[in-house]
DNA sequence: GGTTATTATTTTTTT
DNA sequence: AATAATAACC
């Protein structure tokens, strides 16, 4: 029996309404997840409503995985195993893995990435003859913005998208045709697919869409604010049997309209849900006042928003700090000097997190950790599966499991060298084309198109068919150590790179790969197929695998500072929060400024950061910064310079050291310098 | 035909 | 600073 009594009114309001459909408007801290949460663990332990039967769906990997590790807390792994908590993507996931045979894919296809989507529309572009040069990233970004926006190849020309009078679209309109076309025939699906086939799949197979509606008797939605039109679709087709679904969100922290997110949804829930119950949660549980009045004064600028004050009852005298700093070096090191003060009075590090606008800060104070030997995780950023070696050897899995995609098999024909360059490629690829039959089996039909190569070709396409039915016999990792070593990667490693300490983060990186391959193989025993293996190194981000490592203490949080973005750090709470590069052009960035966009979503951003800490607040900002390596001046951000109430943050000048007092800056610079010469010393 | 040196270009945020 | 496109080289 859990008992619901550790929430207020309001939570437990919302917690106890199970049945129709449920708006919570909650503001940051309002206790949001534990609601749901309680809410979740409520229906399976009192009311025994089938796990199974339950949805949660959220954006990030983050998020899910936080809500999993809640509910697991609340109920034990045994009850909450059933339960579904996804995000969007891998719940699109799961449904096209069994149905996708109905829109004409086979059911082993391969999830493409931004560098494969780029890839094709750089040859689209090749092809489409123009005297103009096309940017091959905006053609995408526009094509990706078409699909989020449920507009097909087909349809664009006769969409209100389409200028005809810019010469761009007609680009587009064109590299999205042949993207399509060559997907297809790859047999293979993006990240926008994943919601786009499945909505696809539900227009035309209503009974397919009623037998998931029937599945999932409750559905809850997190951050319901940053819902697309794609997926609000979804989510009517899924509630359609049951009508019991409940929307958590808050239009203050809407940081997805890139992606398509319309707030709408949120604002408009009462509109397509006529019966909705709202319900409102406002006090904040997770800051000091100080801190909120800050955020308060900063979100209050924006003019489109539902008037929220956010209130607390924990007071402090400590106000949130605002730090001037050098440069990004300077940066770091004040914020790693001050995380290594915080922690030898007794702060955990897992307390502790770094936010940024941009993946490109990290770089800096990551190095400055390493360097003071702090401990630290990184979310997000360059991902595991995005280095060089780690697509290599997933390319071999992609091929084996589907030898129809190209873009992996073009990848790994002459990886380690087998003599295959482009030209002979071209061969090859001519073939394809005026046979309609992929690749592969060209180069299983035809080896001798151009002789020279035969031998090449036919050693590789029997390696492909040789690990195609030991892959489907004995174990994954064991299967997965053989092909790394009967290509030889580790010796290619050797020959392409004569810095020994690139080969040892690249041999070191492979070593990671095959330990991935391991524990998964432990974890999932029968389930660790290759199939399996591959859909969790796309969608989950490493930060998840190596949950794997630790599935028993999951409650405990690790003692290490984290640094990720300001998008990934939504819904997450720290004591400590540093919030960096507080600048004009960084946030709110330059590209809403020099776009004349609306700069209202980077306010939001800036709210979303600083309603993270609970008790500490330190903004900093840099008086110079390296873009394209060049030092460039920077100036303190508006949305802090703005507010009319100066009193609502201590601001001190790092770099004159205005911060101490003379005394103080006098002793500071001495230890500084003996310590440098010091360090100097030791190397 | 394949590899490497040179030059041009570029940075948001996530699945 | 890092990466991709292009040109020059083996």
């Amino acid at each position: 029996m859990i008992s619901l009594s550790g929430l207020n009114d309001k939570q437990r309001e919302a917690a106890e309404q199970v049945e129709g459909p449920v708006l919570i408007l909650a503001g940051a801290g309002s206790g949001k997840t534990r609601t749901i949460t309680y809410r979740i663990a409520h229906m399976v332990d009192n009311l025994a409503i089938k796990g199974d039967s339950i949805l949660g769906v959220s954006f990030t990997n983050k998020a899910a995985k936080e809500m999993r590790e809640r509910v697991h807390t609340l109920l034990g792994s045994r009850k909450s195993r059933s339960i579904s908590l996804l995000t969007f993507h891998s719940l699109g996931v799961r449904i096209l893995k069994k149905e996708i045979t109905k829109l004409g894919y086979q059911e082993n296809f391969s999830i493409y990435d931004q560098s494969d989507q780029i890839s094709i529309v750089r040859e689209a572009l090749k092809l489409y003859h123009a005297e103009k040069k096309f940017d091959q990233k905006e053609v995408m970004a526009k094509i990706s913005m078409l699909k989020n926006a449920g507009i097909t190849e087909m349809d664009f020309a006769d969409s209100h998208h389409f200028k005809p009078d810019d010469p761009y679209d007609h680009a587009t309109e064109y590299a999205y045709r042949f993207y399509q076309e060559k997907l297809k025939f790859f047999n293979a699906i993006d990240f926008d697919d994943i919601l786009f086939l499945t909505l696809k799949l539900f227009r035309q197979n209503p009974e397919v869409a009623k037998s998931y509606s029937e599945k999932f008797k409750y559905i809850m939605v997190d951050e319901y604010q940053d819902t697309n039109p794609l997926q609000f679709e979804l989510i009517t087709h899924l509630t359609k049997t049951h009508n019991n679904l409940c929307v958590v969100g808050d239009d203050d922290q809407s940081i997805y309209a890139f992606r398509g997110a319309d707030v709408r949804n949120i604002l408009d829930f009462e509109k397509s849900f006529p019966e909705a119950k709202v319900i409102k949660l406002e006090e904040n549980y997770r800051s000091v006042t100080p801190i909120l009045e800050l955020a308060n004064n900063v979100i209050k600028e924006n003019k489109k928003r539902r008037e929220k004050t956010l209130w607390s009852q924990k007071p402090s005298e400590h106000k949130p700090i605002l730090w001037a700093m050098g440069d990004t070096d300077h940066e770091a090191e004040v914020i790693v000097e001050e995380v290594v003060r915080h922690q030898g009075n007794g702060g955990h590090l897992g307390d502790m997190a770094i936010l940024y606008r941009s993946n490109t800060q990290a770089p800096p104070i990551e190095d400055q950790l390493r360097l003071s030997q702090v401990p630290y995780q990184i979310i997000g950023g360059q991902k595991f599966y995005d280095k060089k070696e780690v697509k290599d050897l997933m390319s071999y899995l992609f091929v084996i499991l589907n030898p129809s995609d190209q873009m992996a098999l073009r990848r790994i024909l002459n990886i380690p060298h087998r003599g295959i360059g482009n030209a002979t490629l071209e061969k090859y690829l001519k073939k394809s084309e005026e046979e309609n039959l992929p690749l592969f089996s060209v180069l299983e039909k035809y080896p001798d198109i151009d002789p020279a190569r035969a031998t090449g070709i036919k050693t590789f396409v029997q390696l492909i068919n040789k690990y195609k039915k030991k892959f489907q016999t004995s174990t994954l990792s064991e299967n997965i150590s053989l092909l790394i070593e009967d290509i030889d990667y580790l010796n290619f490693i050797d020959k392409q790179y004569d810095n020994s300490k690139q080969v040892e983060r690249r041999r070191n990186d492979v070593m990671h790969f095959i330990e991935s391959a391991n524990r998964f193989t432990n974890y999932y025993k029968d389930n660790a197929n290759l199939k399996n293996f591959v859909e969790r190194l796309l969608l989950q981000d490493s930060q998840d695998k190596d949950k794997l490592e630790d599935d028993e203490d999951s409650d405990v949080r690790k003692n290490e500072v984290t640094l990720m973005t300001l998008h990934s750090s939504k819904g997450l709470e720290f004591r400590k929060v540093f919030l960096v590069g507080i600048e004009e052009e960084t946030l709110p960035h330059k590209k809403t400024i020099t776009m004349g966009e609306d700069i209202s979503e980077e306010r939001r951003l800036c709210y979303v950061g600083i309603t993270r800490a609970q008790e500490t607040l330190i903004m900093t900002y840099c008086k110079q910064r390296k873009i394209y390596g060049k030092d460039l001046p920077r100036s303190k951000s508006r949305f802090l310079n703005d507010l009319i109430d100066k009193n609502l943050f201590i601001e001190q000048d790092r770099t004159t050291f205005g911060h101490m007092s003379e005394e103080e800056a006098k002793d500071y610079k001495k230890s500084f310098f003996s310590n440098l010469l010091g360090s100097l010393g030791e190397e």
